[in-house]
DNA sequence: CGAACCATACCAACTGGTCGGTATGTGTCA
DNA sequence: TGACACATACCGACCAGTTGGTATGGTTCG
């Protein structure tokens, strides 16, 4: 199985480069050749793995949602006993993750869906699935905490659960902005006072019924 | 004046179309030749009225930053006799902004700042002064709105001006990964109701003082 | 077993087209 | 007549993708 171990970790090495690229720089002004230099391969060895630039971006996408997945997956806020602490407890971690550099801390689904949503169709796609699978994740979580159930219950948790994506993205645009993360943990301590007090008032209309 | 006249026209025309089309594709797939085409210029006129790519850039986000700037100013919001009714009014007119096709009603300072931040100090800048100029309108209503002052109540209050900036950045960059702006709307309510329940909770404690 | 065959991984050089920018010419108006 | 506002034609660098090949390791069959 050498051969597929290879295979494996050349790709990976691409996948993790482009990663790098293109939340610095964007879909646009990242070039394959950066992409081959950094990563130490040839183009020939692209163009091997991925069949265009645009296909390089998708697989980019899902490395990225899948990377980012694993990470929360396995993160210690699950152990909080309440879903409204599991949640604030998502939240502190996101705001713990803004430490680093930020090219390492954005959401590359964010950054290139801005390029590509009028022009590439397939990555704009992959972003959509990225993001809102992320939020589906906090939605049961949601739903709890607010007390509320059925389909409707669900639907408010799951517009709450894409609002903290919405602030979460736009954290990252004025970080990016300002040249510095501060502001997101500002936005982030916003959003988790603004949710602690929706999951407060919830919890004290469910403790007087 | 015709000749200043004919000058404003044209590098307004450029601008007016650049403003469109960094919005459609960004600033990197956005062409020179495309704009000179759309605005029906030559290339020579274009680099006649400006140095480069990245000085039409900077440019335009200005230009797209006074266009706002005029907008918001001149909106009936302002004519709301409370500070709180005045944010909330400020609120529902981003939110009927909502309608029309995604490239015109984005931001074109989000929009860039996500490609420029690394690798284009000088748009960095022009879109965060954007930004925080825009947010800066909304710190005196919030804090009188908040029952706040000092330097203290000024901060506080701007730091909410900016959370409500990064929510409205967030909500199109949903949307432009949805493909609508449905999601941007339920965002800029969800914000809403958190505005008026921090206004609310402010306005009782002055009653009760 | 081992030779013939084949698929995979990768490489280096090249190409055709694109794109930002320039050099130079032309018409117009004060 | 000269300064300004363009237009035309062009350049050189760049860049996504191709081509034609090699090296390696696995599979098949006599």
């Amino acid at each position: 199985m050498a051969t597929t171990k290879a295979r494996t970790d050349t790709r990976t090495r691409i996948l993790d480069v482009a990663l790098r690229l293109l939340r610095e720089r964007g879909y646009g002004a990242t070039r394959v050749d950066d992409i081959c230099a950094a990563a130490g391969v040839t183009k020939g060895a692209f163009f091997h793995h991925f069949d265009s630039k645009e296909a390089l971006a998708l697989a980019a996408v899902r490395h990225f949602g899948d990377g980012a997945a694993r990470l929360f997956a396995s993160a210690t806020f699950h152990e909080e006993n309440t879903p409204a602490g599991r949640i604030l407890g998502y939240l502190a971690l996101r705001k713990a993750l803004l430490a680093g550099a930020l090219p390492d801390i954005t959401c590359l689904a964010g950054t290139m869906v801005q390029e590509a949503y009028e022009t590439h169709p397939a990555i704009r796609a992959a972003c959509e699935e990225t993001i809102a699978g992320h939020a589906e994740t906090l939605v049961p979580d949601i739903a709890a905490a607010l007390g509320v159930s059925g389909a409707e219950g669900e639907a408010r948790a799951r517009r709450l659960a894409l609002y903290t994506q919405a602030v979460i993205q736009g954290a990252f645009i004025l970080a990016k902005a300002q040249g510095g993360a501060a502001i997101a943990g500002a936005c982030i301590d916003e959003l988790s006072a603004h949710l602690a007090s929706l999951f407060d008032t919830a919890k004290r209309k469910e403790t007087k019924r």
